[in-house]
RNA sequence: GGUUCCUUGGCCGAGUGGCUAGGCACCGGUCUGCAAAACCGUUUACGGCAGUUCGAAUCUGCCAGGAACCUCCA
């Protein structure tokens, strides 16, 4: 190939040329989802930008090890002192375990993902499930000498950390500053500084979701469980870390002060992180309440959708902005969404209808490069959407007569929107095998149609418009060709 | 208040110095009994001001508006 794949690399802030640190072998981490309530359309969007990723390092030969976490503990409400775990607190409310949450909104969540064709993680590991991993990373830090117990909670030691090293340097945040204006303010805490944070807090007595340590019956902080679960299933050191904005401070710039306080290196080679979905121009996201769920989009159930739409509207909604651009949902930009997807799943049936010529008088050659090169522009999927409308135009022209194409260059075609569309992009095929009912439906509507045919040979207008409105009334789409009709039901 | 980023045509959204992005919508045409679909064509841009340059949506400065994260206050 001749364009290598460029990433942008959030800690460099600039596009970088990928090469694995152990070819052929790629590793990626990706924050998952925290799983106490149904999934947004916000979830959506790093699950989606990183399926793209992984479905493309795949393509491109590199075996890639996925690891995509479950929040289920240590995720703090609100300040890190006084917070109450989320999951625990919605357990409570409920009168459920935490478990039992933890599995029915996993559930929910897998069931979304799947509708979406995002491919499962190679490894999905939870955050309690290594409780033991996380302990031993703070035994670590603490050794190193860049953490303090404090009345038996564990504090990450920030301004320790910053002299011998750089925190702040994936968030361009200047500590210093920081460390000197909010020290008087600090008084009572039982950390040292307000810029510390928790690697284990101790539990309070109501406190459901807790484990034992060497230093109290507690719980891991939020950011530690990435760094133990990531080297855990990645090494020491490993390619790709992902996730979204929004996460890169704190919890990425604590992520890195974890790895290097305890292992002495950066775990992470290469920072990815998608941008937000927003809404009214503002951050789609729980805290805001401002937020719907994916199975509100399926079901068009929510005062600001006009209709339901399909997951793989969603997906291609998400897929025609650059990841690292905001997108702003609206009703109106899904439903033009849906509408090019339609066009360009119509354009790929198309292809079977095409008879090849001896010659091709559209340009299909370039298309395959032309989409390579967008891919490797840092994921540009817009671009090669855009590619694809290209071809989808050659291929109705000569569907309408005005052109034609070679057998080369019609399979050719079939090649590049199976590779790009389907394979890449990750969009799925209309479902094909037709049910005995499906097919004497099917038959059913042939039949009234082939009736319309005859009113019109009979010049009977009246008749041929009245069957047509009305199979149009019931949501069906009649168009009349040269030797007859064809027909389809818009769902 | 701090850090980072954004502002493109009716809507969404690419694009980092000169070359039509693309989609949706609209309008005109072809096709059709009339439509629909499709195809062809047209129209609507680069927040404002100044600067650099032969040339700026693209670089610089200022201004306006917006966002994300953080902080403070409540």
């Amino acid at each position: 190939m001749n364009h290598p794949l460029s990433i942008y690399n959030t800690l460099k802030r600039k596009k970088e040329v990928f090469i694995p640190l152990n070819e052929p072998y790629v590793g990626i981490y990706v924050c998952g989802p925290t799983v106490y309530g149904d999934a947004h359309l916000g979830h959506a969007r790093p699950a989606i930008t990183f399926d793209l990723l992984f479905r493309y390092l795949q393509h491109l030969g590199y075996k890639v090890r996925y690891v995509r976490n479950i929040t289920d503990v240590g995720h703090l409400e609100n300040d890190a002192d006084e917070g109450e775990d989320k999951i625990a607190k919605k357990a409570r409310l409920e009168q459920l375990e935490p478990m039992e949450i933890v599995q029915f909104y996993l559930n929910r969540y897998h069931k979304a993902m799947e509708a979406l064709n995002v491919l499962p993680p190679s490894i999905e590991p939870h955050a309690s499930g290594h409780i033991i991993e996380q302990i031993e990373f703070i035994k670590k830090i603490l050794e190193a000498g860049y953490a303090y117990e404090s009345e038996g909670s564990i504090y990450f030691d920030v301004e320790k950390y910053n002299n011998d090293h750089h925190y702040g340097k994936l968030s361009g945040r200047n500590i210093e500053e920081l460390l000197n204006t909010t020290r008087a303010l600090d008084g009572q805490s039982e950390k040292r500084n307000s810029v510390d944070f928790a690697l284990w807090k101790k539990a309070s007595p109501e406190h459901i979701m807790h484990w034992p340590s060497p230093w109290s019956e507690g719980f891991p902080g939020w950011h530690l469980e990435c760094s133990a679960m990531g080297t855990k299933y990645l090494g020491e050191e490993f390619d790709i870390h992902g996730g979204g904005m929004d996460l890169l401070f704190p919890h990425h710039e604590c992520e890195i002060a974890q790895s290097v306080a305890a292992l002495g290196k950066e775990t992470v080679k290469h920072w990815m992180h998608n941008n937000m979905i927003t809404i009214n121009g503002q951050k789609m996201g729980k805290s805001l309440g401002n937020f719907i769920t994916l199975d509100q989009f399926f079901s068009g159930d929510h005062e600001l959708l006009t209709q339901p739409f399909s997951a793989m509207t969603i997906r291609f909604f998400i897929l025609q902005a650059h990841y690292r651009s905001t997108v702003d949902f609206s009703s109106e930009a899904l439903v033009a969404s849906e509408k090019g997807l339609l066009r360009l799943m119509e354009a790929y049936e198309n292809l079977n209808k095409l008879a090849p010529s001896s010659e091709s008088t559209v340009e299909v050659k370039g298309i395959r490069e032309k989409c390579y090169e967008a891919m490797n522009d840092d994921l540009n999927s817009p671009i090669v959407i855009s590619h694809l409308f290209d071809a989808t135009r050659s291929i109705n022209t000569v569907l309408s007569g005005t052109a034609t194409i070679s057998a080369e260059d019609l399979e050719e075609l079939k090649a590049v929107f199976n590779l790009f569309l389907f394979d890449i992009l990750g969009m799925t095929k209309a479902e094909q095998g037709a049910s005995a009912n499906t097919e004497a439906f099917g038959k059913a509507i042939d039949l009234l149609l082939n009736m319309r045919i005859e009113a019109k040979a009979n010049k009977d207008w009246a008749l041929a418009d009245k069957i047509r409105n009305q199979l149009t009334a019931l949501g069906f789409e009649i168009k009349d060709t040269k030797d007859g009709f064809e027909w389809k039901l818009n769902s």
